[in-house]
DNA sequence: ATACGCCTTAAACCATGGTTTAAGTCAACA
DNA sequence: TGTTGACTTAAACCATGGTTTAAGGCGTAT
């Protein structure tokens, strides 16, 4: 089984260094295995562990919440319905996170119609100008 | 015109009085007149430009960036294309910001399936447990 | 006139989520 | 054997976006 050094994974995921560090510090990377020096080494379904750490960080759950989820995971199988009770009070947030975005994008599309009605019309003033310039 | 006063303006938009003395003091809100006490009051105009700072916020723009958004409005017509380019820009971040969280939704969605199949043969087992249990 | 509520400020404080630094260990190659 | 390069740690540091505190000013109802 192929194993990686945290800069591989580092790479692979995008991730710098220093926050898969500060990840395994605060908990979220349980039972990451070193070598006889002390180094890291990641398996691919430690690497595939993090990946759903990442996506749940790119969902805004907090640090806490994430550890609570991972602690769970490490407890086993009894802990199952209380990640699933987790996992789609998480969806509903980011619903409607992303409900919120999209409202306020209406709102930020509203300026950029306007902004580009006003630009398209100076544009229009200024070929007229340019006509007129050319005709004197 | 009706003028309202910081505890009416923190009500009607649900957002603390402490941020937006906050944002005044961080020159997102320039113009926001006094009454004689030096007591803030707002117009309908200001709390409509209040609601699109809240929008920039709530889709992650930076308040140094709204800084530079709220500077060139008050410095009027001329910097309307630059807003344009400024608008067009954060619509393709946050665009880019509902894609990455809809993309991690869809790992959630499969942690949600797995442990919701987990959940229901953990169910269907005990149930056929109870119908053994009867017939013993 | 005094007390209450609503407002003011500056400055201190806080939470979150990292990043950076400094000092050191080890493996491998020249 | 010694110099790189990749790794380690603890602790300090940082940015962002506020919130809280403390001390005080005014206006109006009792």
């Amino acid at each position: 089984m192929k194993y990686y050094s945290i800069s591989e994974v580092s790479d692979r995921l995008d991730i710098p260094e220093s926050t898969i560090r500060y990840y395994e510090k605060k908990g979220l990377l349980p039972q990451i295995e070193r070598d006889e020096a002390g180094r890291r080494f990641f398996s691919e379904n430690q690497i595939a562990f993090l990946g759903i750490i990442i996506y749940l960080k790119n969902t805004h759950m907090p640090i806490s919440v994430i550890k609570q989820y991972v602690d769970w995971v490490v407890e086993g199988e009894s802990t199952i319905e209380l990640r699933l009770e987790m996992m789609k009070n998480h969806k509903k947030n980011v619903l409607a996170e992303i409900s919120l975005m999209q409202e306020a994008l209406k709102g930020i599309d509203v300026k950029i119609a306007r902004y580009t009605k006003y630009t398209q019309e100076r544009k229009e003033a200024r070929e007229d100008e340019f006509i007129l310039e050319k005709r004197k």
